[in-house]
DNA sequence: CCGCATCCGGGGCGATACTG
DNA sequence: CAGTATCGCCCCGGATGCGG
């Protein structure tokens, strides 16, 4: 990209990641940690395959990511974060921060979507309202392939990529459905008429959601 | 800008600001304050005047900005961020943050400067190490118009546009000289002799700067 | 199949000129 | 003061090809 020539630490950092797409490639890497060009592609839907190769050459320069080469026998290619590149984190969250109320209106006609994109407004309106018990993990699926797993673990809630779990619940369906029912704006019981499965224990829902409605009425 | 088309908050977001310029606008008005469109130009070297119109029209369509017709006998218009604009402060914070290595590095030689951006740079490098003492505010001076100065009061440090004070320090001299003295890089000594000039007591100097290497020699 | 490179049309961007 | 108008140009988007 253009620089912008000027002297200033919001200017420099948009130098190196103001370009269309490359905040978008930092997101993938984020969340799935290091992939493969074809994987990047799948999760960047819409991008043109010259942009991707071109965006990557330009922020393995920067220093944000470094290629390597997996050993054999895969023997594919690999795009991993630098220390730089991780720290780029900060960046992402608090985008997903200002970003996460857009969720709200639900997708727009032509909007794409991969699961692991819920992380952000999963982190944004959760929390975990009892600590001091045992960890538990709420596999969402919205019929993607890589699904993703909320886990509420002393006082924290933490989004990562699902690999073989054993879930404490599953949320089932649309991603709009989820995210109102985990935002707490529709009762899971009217969300399961409209379409949305769930197995598991309730109680686990409740630990999460946010508690917003009931310390009011406290 | 051409919407991603992705049903995801960090996408949404760019959807709205990830057009070129549209940050460093935000820059300016969180800088800033209220601002005239002369102003806001002057703050953003290189921008074309088009471009400027379009952005501004775009983010007070998003609901980022309004525009607000100063009060006789002034007769500006005046635009200015919304709550939600206001939301996008730490957006450009963790911005600021990641971006700060690269002054380091000192001003490229087209590098335009303001002294107002600053601010980012100084709050991530200073701390108050003498939180319970009475504030002490340092003025900043690089020969630019619109100056702002560091407070130390109660632990935290703030930057803001200076209007009229009465420092208990000043530093005046290049930005470059500034940052490498307020981070502990270069002697204060060493730095006037090379040109920097300051006014006022050194213990407030000492009173802001990181005490890393302090901490490593103890 | 993976990781690109090339080509081409369109639109966003940059610079300057001009105006109510 | 606060923009609009105009015009290249280059970046972006979409398609296709291609070597390892």
């Amino acid at each position: 990209m253009r620089s912008y020539g000027q002297y200033c630490a919001v200017a420099k950092a948009l130098d190196v990641i103001g370009d269309r797409w490359t905040v978008l490639i930092v997101r993938e890497l984020l969340l799935r940690g290091p992939s493969r060009y074809t994987d990047l592609r799948d999760g960047l839907p819409g991008i043109a395959t010259n942009l991707l190769a071109e965006r990557l050459r330009a922020l393995e320069q920067a220093g944000v990511l470094v290629r390597e080469d997996a050993p054999p026998p895969v023997a594919t290619t690999l795009f991993k974060l630098t220390a730089r590149g991780e720290q780029l984190r900060g960046v992402l969250d608090a985008l997903g921060r200002w970003g996460t109320p857009f969720m709200a209106e639900g997708p727009a006609p032509e909007d794409r979507f991969r699961q692991h994109w819920m992380a952000w407004p999963v982190q944004m309106v959760l929390v975990d309202s009892r600590p001091q018990e045992a960890p538990v993990t709420i596999e969402l699926a919205t019929g993607e392939e890589l699904r993703i797993a909320i886990e509420a673990a002393g006082g924290e809630i933490h989004a990562r990529v699902l690999r073989s779990e054993h879930p404490d619940a599953v949320l089932a369906g649309t991603p709009y459905a989820i995210l109102s029912v985990l935002s707490g704006g529709v009762p899971l019981a009217d969300a399961c008429e409209a379409g949305l499965r769930f197995e598991g224990d309730e109680r686990v829902l409740a630990r999460v959601q946010p508690q917003a409605i009931a310390a009011a009425a406290a």
